[in-house]
RNA sequence: GCCCCCUUCGUCUAGUGGUUAGGACGCCAGAUUUUCAUUCUGGAAACAGGAGUUCGAUUCUCCUAGGGGGUGCCA
């Protein structure tokens, strides 16, 4: 790790860095996305901290499902991910220089004089925050066995101009901006002085993440400036809200990645989805990665928050269903079968002969699923046991005249010597020709009495994929 | 309270002073079809409001309203 006080790098480096305490939600899958993007795309590197400075809250359960959210999304960081809390030593040299330097003091503040201090300004109209007290006093009048905390000397006249890549140029008075924390009194750094350190010492060109972190730019601002450090280029992304326009709860979208992934969407739909929601380039709807990765910039990031569509994202991963080969649909469906959430009754595995089955529907599966989780619904028909349960549409279907139809029916296909799609449509549409029907009029009854619903994938496909024994025995058990 | 950001169809967005304000999702209607889905065609649907600047504002400035974020010895 270098320790340089100027950027010399024209490289770009950019970085996700959570808090693991929790899953990888969405509205962090994009930012990792972004900062992904904008690396690949400008031939830079991206890099992954987690930020664990608070041990507390930090557990190995929740730096695993990031990891594995990003894997799963195929966002690959490039280095070992860099644990903030083992840093902790670099924090506190910087924080002595600063000290060294003037520009950070002790404060030995009370929590209950900081609360006093936050209600009184309040009170009287003034910005909130710390007013300095300590700031100028003398060390000798520090009380006894209290442990001080460290307070950055920020400047209190002029102003902090960001120059964000997304919002623009934001000025921020200085005088709004109190002293902050920078080492807690039991002496483990903060938040606040941790990104400016290692983002430096990372080298990080560019940081991207959320509109919530705009003011903070300003204070770490403030911090690089002390420090004689170069500023990275800020890019502050709009939030995700949820579909009312409200912060996006757990109730609609602020859901780990993981979720997404046990409702049957695909990851390059997922992707596509986020990489539009606030990013656009022209009237580009559904790409690749590698094609958003050559036109990905900065300037592209829109600077208004965008709501979650889940109505939108269905339609992608439709798109991404359908174009998706058989065996990467299976493989979806091997990873995710035993996590699937679905109001029906999924099977939890499958025997070989029945991912056989599967395979052999899944073109005619595909066509008409939004969802791996809707399609393996579809697909029930294949794994169901005889005699079937038949839906209520299903049973209305096949009355008296139906079932005759069907009886005659059956003898054709008794008969017939070659059972696939071919020759069974041949077939099945002489019969209907014949009987002067159209050809609706044998399917439905037919699809009844082999799927036990009215919808399925078409009627050949179905009666191949499932064979003759099957079709003919689940024909019988209807007449 | 104080500070900051945002505001084009219901939603995601294109647009950078002169356009019939475009696309996508969703919705409605029709065509194709063995059901469903797909596909195709057509339709309804937007510049938050008010002042300026300008020959001319969706585009620039200000104000208002609404929404969001921050305001921690959390990150």
């Amino acid at each position: 790790m270098t320790d340089v006080s100027t950027n010399t790098s024209a490289r770009v480096v950019t970085r996700f860095a959570p808090s693991p305490t929790g899953f990888l939600h969405i509205g962090g899958a994009r930012t990792a996305l972004f900062n992904w993007l904008y690396a690949r795309a400008k031939g830079g590197k991206f890099l992954l901290r987690i930020e664990d400075t608070d041990r507390k809250r930090s557990t190995p359960e929740a730096v695993a499902a990031i990891l594995d959210g990003l894997d799963w999304l195929g966002l690959r960081w490039d280095e070992d991910p860099l644990y903030q809390h083992t840093r902790a030593e670099r924090h506190r040299a910087v924080v002595a220089a600063l000290l060294e330097k003037g520009r950070a003091y002790r404060c030995y503040a009370t929590p209950e004089e900081l609360a006093a201090m936050r209600e009184r300004a309040r009170a009287e109209g003034r910005p909130p925050g710390y007013d300095g007290t300590w700031r100028d006093r003398h060390p000798s009048e520090a009380p006894e066995g209290v442990k001080p905390a460290i307070r950055f000397k920020a400047p209190r006249e002029g102003e902090t101009v960001i120059e964000d890549a997304v919002q623009g140029r934001v000025v921020f008075q200085n005088a709004n901006l109190d002293d902050l924390v920078l080492l807690r009194s039991d002496g483990t750094p903060t938040y606040m002085l941790s990104v400016v350190v290692d983002d430096h010492d990372m080298g990080i060109t560019h940081v991207i993440r959320g509109d919530d972190h705009l003011t903070n730019a300003a204070r770490q601002s403030q911090i690089y400036d002390a420090l004689g450090w170069q500023r990275p280029v800020f890019a502050h992304v709009p939030l995700i809200h949820g579909p009312d326009g409200a912060k996006l709860s757990k109730r609609h979208g602020a859901l780990g990645v993981e979720a997404y992934r046990a409702m049957g969407y695909l990851p390059e739909a997922l992707c596509n989805y986020l990489a539009r929601l606030g990013w656009s380039h022209g009237d580009d709807e559904i790409f690749s990665m590698e094609q958003a990765i050559e036109w990905f910039d900065l300037s592209g990031i829109g600077r208004a928050p965008a709501r979650f569509d889940f109505a939108k994202l269905a339609n992608l991963n439709g798109h991404y269903i359908r174009g998706a080969s058989d065996e990467v649909l299976i493989a979806h469906i091997r990873r995710g079968l035993g996590e699937f959430e679905s109001k029906a009754e999924l099977p939890k595995n499958l025997s070989k002969e029945e991912w056989d089955k599967l395979r052999r529907a899944m073109p005619g599966l595909k066509e008409r699923a939004k969802t791996l989780v809707e399609l393996l619904e579809n697909a029930r028909y294949l794994f169901a046991k005889r005699p079937l349960r038949l839906e209520a549409k299903a049973q209305k279907l096949l009355n008296e005249e139906a079932r005759a139809l069907l009886r005659a029916l059956l003898k054709e296909l008794e008969t017939l010597e070659e059972w696939n799609a071919a020759s069974l449509e041949r077939c099945i549409k002489a019969f209907a020709e014949e009987k002067g029907l159209k050809l609706g009029k044998v399917a439905q009854p037919l699809r009844a009495a082999l799927t036990g619903r009215t919808i399925s994938p078409g009627i050949f496909d179905v009666l191949e994929v499932l064979g003759r024994e099957e079709s003919l025995a689940r024909i019988r058990d209807r007449l």
